[in-house]
DNA sequence: TTAAAGTTGTGAAATATTTCACAACTTTAA
DNA sequence: TTAAAGTTGTGAAATATTTCACAACTTTAA
């Protein structure tokens, strides 16, 4: 990854990785700049200048190689580096999200679920081998799992995520509506609060309301 | 609202009204930016800023009073307006959100659930009206639905879309892991997309990876 | 009553991000 | 072979957002 690259450019660049992807199952081998922004609602300056963050992508020219740029891209970024995963709390949302393919189609292999709950473990049929959410960081540390999601009720979630700092996970997927705080600041959290989607969404949509 | 509220201000007001709505229950009545900023991990400052755009907060020199700052919030951004919502796609992901209590509790009713599979919405046990997917755009009509959650698979997404903006859907908030493209820009998306939060994470991580 | 400490609100400065413009190159088609 | 059209890559300009600095005010404590 050529110097600093902006949070921003990261989240497009994913976005666009995967895109690749689904070309390359559609046999669509070559893609511009102009079409790719076409299909992800994004501007072609803005991906190019994604682009130049990256040591290297197309030839200057000629429209980008669909299967070079996304294995120049995984490679950089490490996207296609396969990291084990775990879910905190076996809810409903947590269950969705344990039985959820794309984690496993994307090379992330969900390992362990965890709910403190000992009825859930014993019941939930799954072939993820499932724990009591005291054992946190022994499994975290003995399977060597880098990421989690968070699914556990707001009250939970700070323990939860102690727990899982514990072990010494590396990232965290918060579902939780809580804001978590760590002393270890190298942890990487990403907040996902369907709640405040729908309030900024509402507040959008009050804008352009009259009275 | 004052001027243009920028996006992520908006953003982190919603938060902050929802931690005034915490404080508000743990018998907090005053609170400074900078205790504000501690908790949701955001810089004083930028609070300060943020309710800059508000057309009025608290008086200069003394702390904010929580519940008329929650209230004054809720008015300007009409975050306190009650909201017909629905579900499109009662998988695992969407049930599980159907059965989401955060949503009532903050104004948003859910008063629909759609899917493509007659199946489940026979089966399913829910007080929410469920409906076969094609009667999305009537039922949006008559029932004056605003909010909607896209909880169906890749490639139902799209026809999903569409058939909420043909029932005149407001905002929506797309579980899905690919990019709407409706014709009416008027209506709001909000992307959610578990898969690439991971990517984002590992690529993070990956920049700390020695080799 | 008064000084010290703490606080808000907001222009201005600093920083980050997006958009623009265009040279350098490739492809297409006559 | 050659001109026209299309494309990338990237500095520079424009815009957006965050951080700073400080006047004006309130609270606290002696």
């Amino acid at each position: 990854m050529n110097r600093e690259m902006p949070k921003p450019s990261l989240s497009r660049i994913c976005m666009i990785y995967n895109l690749l992807g689904e070309l390359e199952n559609e046999g669509i081998t070559h893609i511009s700049s102009t079409e790719i922004g076409a299909r992800l609602g994004i501007s072609a300056h803005s991906i190019r200048k994604d682009f130049s963050f990256l040591a290297e992508t197309g030839n200057a020219g000629s429209r980008y190689d669909v299967s070079k740029l996304r294995t120049q891209i995984g490679h950089e970024l490490k996207i296609n580096r396969k990291r084990k995963a775990c879910i905190a709390g076996l809810g409903r949302l947590g269950t969705a999200i344990l039985n959820y393919d794309m984690f496993s189609h994307n090379g992330y292999e969900i390992t362990a679920g965890f709910d403190s709950n000992i009825n859930i473990i014993e019941t939930l049929k799954t072939n993820v081998k499932l724990y009591p959410a005291y054992q946190i960081p022994d499994i975290i540390k003995n399977e060597q799992i880098e990421l989690a999601v968070i699914a556990v009720p707001a009250d939970a979630a700070q323990l939860t995520a102690e727990r899982l700092a514990a072990g010494g996970i590396k990232g965290i997927v918060n579902f939780s509506p809580v804001v978590i705080n760590l002393t270890d600041d190298s942890i990487l959290i990403s907040n996902i609060d369907v709640v405040k989607e729908f309030q900024v969404l509402s507040a959008f949509i009050g804008l352009n309301e009259i009275e």
